[in-house]
DNA sequence: CTGTTAGCGCGTTCAT
DNA sequence: ATGAACGCGCTAACAG
């Protein structure tokens, strides 16, 4: 039996350290060594002393085992994808957050994807988790409504479940899938009411790219609770902010320009209000919430700093993230799953009471 | 030679697509397949009549190659971490994406770890990533200023080295690899020079952890800068403001409180900023820029929309990611190279005349 | 140009 | 309780 050598971690072989060595190292099997350093199931017992030998080795020559071969052994791996638009966007970051924090929780490793809106990228990503035998994938970008492109995000879905992946979706993609739904109809419904109820009748929509469905499913909610109030929205009323501070900038100077002239500005995420205020304040002379009252959405945590702190739509953006961790930590069940996560109105002071 | 079923992803076989099963269905062997799929080196060349018959099969069966038995059978992977404190914090959700941006261009795949500022997590992920294969990582987090750790951190990316893993910093992390440098110092001194030629002399600083070396370098910017200017900094003026908006909105209470009443508030980021802010606003009533002067730094999107827009260091985030990727593509080099990015004054209205 | 063969490092029966 | 042997899916050498 030989003794294994001192210790400290000097003798390291060049290049990644296999098990073998570590197995040789302990004067053990390779065997022993996985089952010393994994125990896999029931096989898990291994002689207190050779486990040491094994443990030592192991500690000595700094090995970590070789997770690409240890997937293809076991045919599965600890990594899971999540999907994003855009990292640097708050919304986005704040969800990774929340999807990351249980994700460390449970020894999981997250593979970020972030597609920039494209949604070819994203079928791309999709396939290259896929590729990665990733378990499972939160797709937390906003889905498109575009026919097309929904039935072959529907066929690779398909293929990645095929292949025993789990994918859960953030709001709605068209496809039939565990989702997380935020209150994106609710919540705008819910800035409607509020301004209705300070007075408000004449409204303006800061709104972003009708391609995402979020986008969408916000805007549904804004006009729907207008009408059921008997308020009308003018088609010219509703601007496209394009999602960035910058063109919802230039957006309210065009809103502000029709006619009637809004007293009330619902801004289809808090971004885009930060441009709005700006604007309104910056380039149109006009005093929030005096001359024009504004609520954002998300409540991102930049909105209580703006100038002035931002009235706006609260969606529990972490939780969005861990609750869909969360489904994939319970695995695929039968039935696809569906939790709704509530909007909740934050005031703040960019809304008051309409003074015409 | 057996005809291929017509077409269509219709038999799909259960469970992942092997490539043999490719190859079968196009008739060849697994060799050829592969060569058609993935041509290695030299041996790319594959017969037109195979090559197609090859494809068709693929795409028909929605194949996507198991990586990890890529990766084991190459011994390479085409993954890189990336390891921040926290992607909630837009500084480093800023650093992230200019990363993932330079890596999605080149089909690299990125692992993103958040250690919540931990630096046990942060030794935990690099193994987690040597393991992984990931051939290589960019430790975007602060360095922690603690001997010890430091001791363990170097130990850490020696194995990840030799290993063949290729390691880039950001900031000083007391080890000896490719780094990209933030002007931390310069950018500090820049702040105060510019409140001095303002013609303040009481400055105040709002600090982070000193356990952080970007704390540490921004604070000893500001201090030697203030020196050489021959300012008194009584260090009772330099408060804690633990990297957090609401810590550093206590924070500036106290510092506040000091006599002499600073004109000057050195603030070391963004995100402490608008707390700092907050404070002098909403709980001292003091008035940004009349009575205080506020600079910030790192720049980050909502600067300029705090009320005040604020005066602050811009740090070129999204190119300090990208720089850092940069230097994973073009891969190690004998001598460890060091990219030094430059920080620059960016006056918005947080910072006025003295009037003292 | 194409097929055969031999690993890559690890988990896992199957014996012992 | 431990070791020998095989296979996971793919690429790389070696023949032809």
């Amino acid at each position: 039996m030989p003794t294994p050598t001192p210790d400290a971690p000097a003798a390291r072989p060049a290049g990644p350290v296999t098990l073998q060595q570590v197995a040789e190292r302990a004067g053990v099997s390779s065997a022993t060594a996985s089952r010393a350093l994994h125990g896999s199931n029931g096989t898990r017992i291994v002689g207190e002393e050779l486990r040491r030998r094994v443990l030592d080795a192991a500690r000595e020559l700094r090995y970590v085992s070789n997770a690409p071969a240890q997937a293809l052994a076991r045919s599965t791996t600890t990594v899971v994808g999540v999907v994003v638009h855009d990292v640097a966007d708050p919304y986005f970051a704040a969800i990774a957050a929340g999807a990351m924090g249980v994700a460390r929780e449970h020894g999981l490793l997250v593979m970020l994807a972030a597609t920039f809106r494209d949604p070819e990228l994203e079928l791309d990503y999709l396939a290259r988790l896929r590729a990665q035998r990733a378990r499972a994938v939160v797709l937390a970008g906003s889905g498109f409504a575009d026919r097309d492109f929904t039935r072959r995000l529907a066929t690779e879905v398909d293929a990645y479940r095929a292949d025993g992946g789990h994918v859960v979706a953030v709001g709605a993609h068209g496809i039939d899938s565990d989702t997380v739904r935020p209150a994106n109809r609710a919540g705008a419904a819910l800035a409607v009411r509020h301004l209705y109820e300070l007075g408000h009748r004449r409204f303006g929509i800061v709104s972003g790219p009708r391609a995402l469905t979020s986008v969408r499913d916000r805007l549904d909610g804004a006009r729907r609770q207008l009408r059921s109030l008997g308020v009308m929205l003018p088609p010219a009323h509703v601007v496209d902010g394009g999602f960035t501070r910058e063109e919802a900038r230039a957006a309210t100077r065009a809103l502000m320009a029709r006619a009637p002239e809004p007293t009330a500005i619902v801004v289809l995420n808090d971004v885009m209000a930060a441009g709005v205020l700006g604007a309104l304040r910056d380039d149109l002379g006009l005093r929030v919430p005096d001359q024009v009252s504004v609520v954002g959405f998300d409540d991102l945590p930049f909105a209580a700093d703006l100038n002035p702190p931002l009235t706006t739509i609260r969606l529990p953006l972490a939780d969005i993230g861990a609750r869909a961790m969360d489904m994939i930590l319970t695995g695929p069940t039968i039935e696809a799953r569906t939790i709704d996560l509530d909007a909740e109105l934050v005031i703040r002071a960019s809304t008051a009471t309409s003074r015409r």
